[in-house]
DNA sequence: CTGAAAGCGCTAACAT
DNA sequence: ATGTTAGCGCTTTCAG
């Protein structure tokens, strides 16, 4: 049915050996222009596309690229990491196995990435990225069966590449934002939940505010259990109460930030001119359709993408051993229109107290 | 390094045959219980995990399903679908080739989706999903290297199997719950793309506001360029003005009715007590974290994808005939709180005129 | 510069 | 019930 080499090899009456030399790019020198010509055309016209199954076997490794999913298909966050991902491998040649470790909820269990891995072994994949749909500690098993890259994740015990956002950076940047713009009573919106995020963007917090001399007033951050837009809007309500003097107030993801901004309408105050607003994510669908825009820190998904996969192949395809290269990429401050300057007015009033 | 079927069978002293048979179940009264037992101690011994590109050049077809996507990691809303996608192969053994056919401008033209094809042909799957982001038809090339199933989209010149959402049932589901209330001045925002959803959710729209005797002043309806929350915004400023009874909107997607929410909001009119407001898509992120949540209407996502791949893999192991099957699923109505009673004061109020 | 041949690991037809 | 054997299509070493 298909063409297979030997059928390209008799059409062009070469041996196979030679064809084969001329179809992966190895021919150089080794055999004559005008041969390797009519094999290329022979080609050409059977419609010749090889067989990967047999290159494979030939060769104990396969041209694919395992991505060994925890949750990403889940969350509507990282397409554009897959996608960044999926066209930087086929640039090198390499195609992309998409694997689900599980439910978001059992998703990166050891047990569940070791089963998955070993599932990838046997596709003989050079290379394997393991993506987390958040920027998470993953606990792996001691022997991986390829090179591997970390995608939105990191492992201490591990020697191993990966590439995390710079949640430190991000979050300082968009602080920074309202610090420029006059804030000195900022409130700080959070969970619980003990990620490496919520540790470094609240850190973040604690500088900016401190570098500037923030109101220190331990009411101006309210925790929530979750991070949804309900928590947000929730510990709204109980900052305004709380920290009445609050011009401003950051928080951990545009989610929240759209519960937040939801307090905000329905108690009049109007965003931004009595209230500025600032998020974590770019979660476009939200962001970019809040009243006004939402000024936020884009996660940098598609540069993750590109970077694991980049880096994945350089470690395939490189003889010598690289050191590990461990990144954080800072996707960028977004800056809409949800800042301004604090009203003077409102916060003489509060000073006032 | 790794054990190979050889391996196992020396170990358990049996042939390669014999090993191969027990392995892959196919040993049922071929091989006496006692040897297969010692063959299966062995694998788990040595840990074998067989090799897929050997077993798929003999087979000459790989436990791989082709899924070749038109842009369906660039949006946020198929994550879902893939995951499932995803799951399903793997209960049946099957493994997902993810491909991406492009950037979302130039995915899904002919000869993308021709030169994606035989990629997949390359990578001898035994089936394959073209998943497209949004509902569409789509031109295919004649030959098809393998099965193939449409997920979220058609194709009018082949006799394939697809799977699209009930954009005609869904509509008419979020629509009744607005006859339900009592409304009468309905308003429609819709955008002018050409798509099948725009024609079947619009004529749901006529249907439904004729059979209840809706207010059938074309000024009702307000088309937009675009489908994005700021279309939404700048059409119901539109609607109010031109259309000054309505008491309810349906929006052409969740994205839009986001937009209509902002146009609410900001002059102070109450959802749901002086508008009500349905959507379409389920996109939780905005109909969820909106205040009121926003009733609206699911896409089957995970549906398509299950049913998509269950599809598939009949079609391959099947020796008969199916016929073609094409599907139009209903992802279900979801009730929030935007939607009550239109009030009577107000309606009087504007019939007066 | 070109061809012959071995063999990757597995399956399935055939022989015992 | 079990073993032998012939490839699947390709790459690569070695002879010519």
């Amino acid at each position: 049915m298909t063409a297979t080499l030997k059928d390209v090899a008799l059409r062009a009456e070469v041996s196979v050996a030679a064809a084969s030399l001329v179809l992966s790019g190895k021919a150089e020198g080794r055999v004559a222009e005008a041969t390797a010509e009519r094999v290329r055309m022979a080609a050409a016209e059977l419609g010749y596309r090889g067989n990967r199954a047999a290159r494979s076997l030939r060769r104990q490794s396969a041209p694919l690229l395992g991505l060994l999913s925890l949750g990403v298909a889940t969350l509507p966050y990282a397409g554009a990491m897959l996608e960044a991902a999926q066209s930087a491998a086929r640039e090198h040649d390499y195609d992309l196995l998409f694997i689900e470790a599980g439910t978001p909820e059992d998703a990166g269990t050891p047990e569940a990435i070791a089963e998955n891995l070993l599932l990838l072994q046997e596709h003989q994949v050079a290379g394997i990225l393991i993506a987390s749909y958040f920027h998470r500690e993953l606990a792996l098993p001691a022997r991986l069966p390829a090179p591997t890259v970390l995608v939105d994740a990191l492992c201490p015990d591990h020697d191993i590449d990966w590439v995390v956002p710079d949640e430190y950076g991000g979050e300082t940047e968009v602080l920074e934002e309202l610090a420029r713009a006059g804030h000195r009573h900022v409130g700080w919106i959070c969970h619980t939940m003990r990620y490496p995020a919520t540790r470094l963007r609240t850190k973040a917090f604690e500088d900016v505010a401190a570098r500037h001399g923030w109101d220190d007033d331990p009411r101006r951050v309210v925790l929530t259990e979750n991070a949804d837009a309900a928590d947000g809007y929730a510990a709204m309500q109980r900052l305004l109460e709380q920290f009445p003097k609050v011009t401003a107030v950051a928080a951990f993801t545009d989610r929240m930030a759209m519960g937040v901004y939801m307090a905000c309408f329905e108690r009049g105050i109007r965003v931004p001119q009595d209230m500025s607003i600032v998020g974590f994510d770019d979660q476009v669908l939200v962001s970019e359709a809040l009243r006004p825009g939402l000024t936020t820190v884009a996660l940098p998904h598609r540069q993750m993408g590109k970077w694991a996969v980049g880096r994945l192949i350089e470690r395939i395809e490189s003889a010598e051993d690289l050191g590990v290269s461990q990144v954080r990429i800072n996707g960028g401050l977004v800056v809409r229109d949800s800042v301004a300057a604090p009203r003077t007015g409102r916060v003489r009033a509060s000073a006032r107290r």
